[in-house]
DNA sequence: TATGAATGAGAGTTCATTCAT
DNA sequence: GATGAATGAACTCTCATTCAT
């Protein structure tokens, strides 16, 4: 399992009063265990123990590599963030055509959530009720950005007439962003289809609907 | 095993400390108050005191009405059970063809989501985890009978070419069920459009795609 | 079963705040219940609640008989030692030889069990430490005057060769005072042999002990 | 099935929070605590705050040691029983008459009440209620296991004329149980004589009674 | 780096008590 | 006389957090 945060620095707000020098690959490790509970129980019925015990260690020693539980999740949302929004950036910089910057950012979300299953099942949980906290301010930036970004490609998909001229844009919006995030809740990434499949599978139902055409 | 609950949203809870009789409408009052912040918060993070605020009273009252707060959850999430299948029943029993089964069960969804908003929401962050607590056994119940029924409907559907015969049977479910309940989270019932509505305006997504036709 | 209070004006302290009026039957009937659980339970662990379920009746009911749980166990405790100062008071009148009072007084004793074992019970419980309750500092004075009869009488016996000199008197005192109440414990009225029976076998014991003679 | 409680005093609780090796002299201390707080006050009617207080620590750090309140309560009777078992299993093993097993039983007994005076407090005072607790159930093994012990040599003193023909086994068993363990209530360390004075005076009145012989 | 032991705030819950009806 | 509903204080217990070692 690979490292949800990034190389230090981009990760917004977090104050971090823990030296920088220890181990980072031991953070890494620990963040990667509590984002799993925190997907698996929710961030506020996981206990910070649990966490230790998954992580083979007493309760307090988790206080020498964080600040607080609170750190844990912040770091956790803001490096899926980060590596989401990179991953976002390349496809709307290559310039593509609005149904190749859908399917590109649809399969660009599955590939994240192969990666990082648990972060994004943390975020699609717990961002809600924590927008309004200001140390998650970062959240509804991210959210608005989002919003953007989508509802211009449908609005261009329309004007180019690729998408739907009778679409209710604000819900196709809903209905795309659901749509992908939920698979988190599900997906296991040993299922005999990559992240690849499952978005082309996705986006043909998207796109072209389930049922037979005329 | 049948589902253990029963008609009319009465559903059987353990110990009851009031008979059945007397004032179900204070209770229904609070436990629709305790769904609303369960909906808001989360169940583990809300607090019953916060309950108790909300509906103007103080903590230890709640429990003249209720033996814990896990036992509000249980009511809530038994009731919306209780009402949702009764809905989905009907449906199925009408005998429709495929694609109007599901378009006449989606929009019950909806009329669900419509009319209890804070008990879909709930249903939708806490089921997941709750599966495996031996007192919601009835959510898994539930669940294994919505994936039956709805995997029926796509196959028959598919073997009547109504649907597309590509489909991955399962992912299509997934995608069906999760994009439908996903609504209760942004859904506000006085929204310009009604459930009717917004179930249209899905249905017409999921079954024709948001692609314009060739 | 009887009623453990007596004719009132005896029983001491108990400020009254109900009326005098109202169903003295009534009363002793609830007395009566509250002593078999507190018996059974201990004070502390009975709830008001379940003397009122045991009664019939709801928890607030009891408050238009009683002034609080406290007061209940005032009247069992009052109640039991007025009757019980009744019964030796009049044996101590009698002017009997040491061995006979001491007779006498035991037989007394197995009486009260039997005519009212839960308040003994209740007696044996709580008394030690409700001595230092101002309320209570009746038992003081119940347990001072009782110190005084036995020790008086186990001098006098010892002075008048009825009871062996080599004794520790303060040690014989508990001794005789512990043995007969603890029977509180485990007797049952509806056996075999009365109080008076177990009394002059516990007599047999106490006076000549278990021993064969040489 | 044998008693639940073995060897040397680590009696099998059921969930123990803490490993076996560190630190049980603090658990000691702590629960000889509990043990003086619930003798004095009863256990009901002690508060967890009240033996934190005692052991100069917040009640919330007692958790850290201990389970739970009714845990503490479990490890000081099965410890008191294992280690009274103990003394008991000794003298049966001694093979000694009648008479000599009922002395150095008695004898055991109160240096028992001498050593460890508060736990046996609180099993005189609590045992009668928690005989039906699951949790307790070694407690109506040993009970039983007592009662065997007990009735087994009367009887046989009987048989060897050690021991009054004329006696009520079981009511003799009785009178010899309670009158030996509600010295707990009284009994101090720091008296005159120690517990072998003690029991050597008892046994002088339960064997050969308090009167003078003719 | 990690542990063991503690803190302190606050959670869910209980319960004696009150009172309008 | 009794009920139904509520109060408010106190209780047991949990948990994030701290810190000397």
């Amino acid at each position: 399992m690979t490292d949800p945060v990034n190389e230090n620095g981009t990760v917004p707000i977090s104050k971090k009063t823990t030296p920088d020098r220890p181990a980072p690959a031991r953070r890494a490790e620990l963040l990667a265990t509590a984002a799993e509970v925190f997907a698996e129980q929710g961030y506020s019925a996981t206990t910070v123990r649990r966490i230790a015990d998954e992580a083979g260690m007493l309760a307090g020693s988790l206080y020498y590599h964080f600040d607080s539980k609170e750190s844990m999740l912040d770091e956790i949302l803001a490096g899926f963030l980060t590596e989401l929004w990179s991953g976002y950036d390349a496809v709307l910089a290559a310039g593509l055509g609005p149904r190749e910057t859908v399917e590109a950012l649809v399969t660009e979300s599955f590939r994240e959530i192969d990666r990082h299953r648990a972060a994004v099942a943390v975020y699609q949980k717990e961002s809600r009720h924590l927008v309004d906290h200001p140390r998650f301010a970062y959240l509804a930036e991210s959210q608005e950005k989002f919003e953007d970004m989508w509802l211009g490609i449908l609005r261009r998909g329309v004007a180019e007439r690729v998408f739907r001229a009778d679409l209710d844009i604000r819900l196709a919006y809903r209905f795309l962003r659901d749509t992908v995030w939920v698979a988190a809740s599900w997906y296991r990434p040993d299922g005999a289809h990559g992240p690849e499949d499952i978005a082309r599978q996705y986006l043909s139902m998207v796109l072209d609907g389930i049922a037979v055409r005329d």
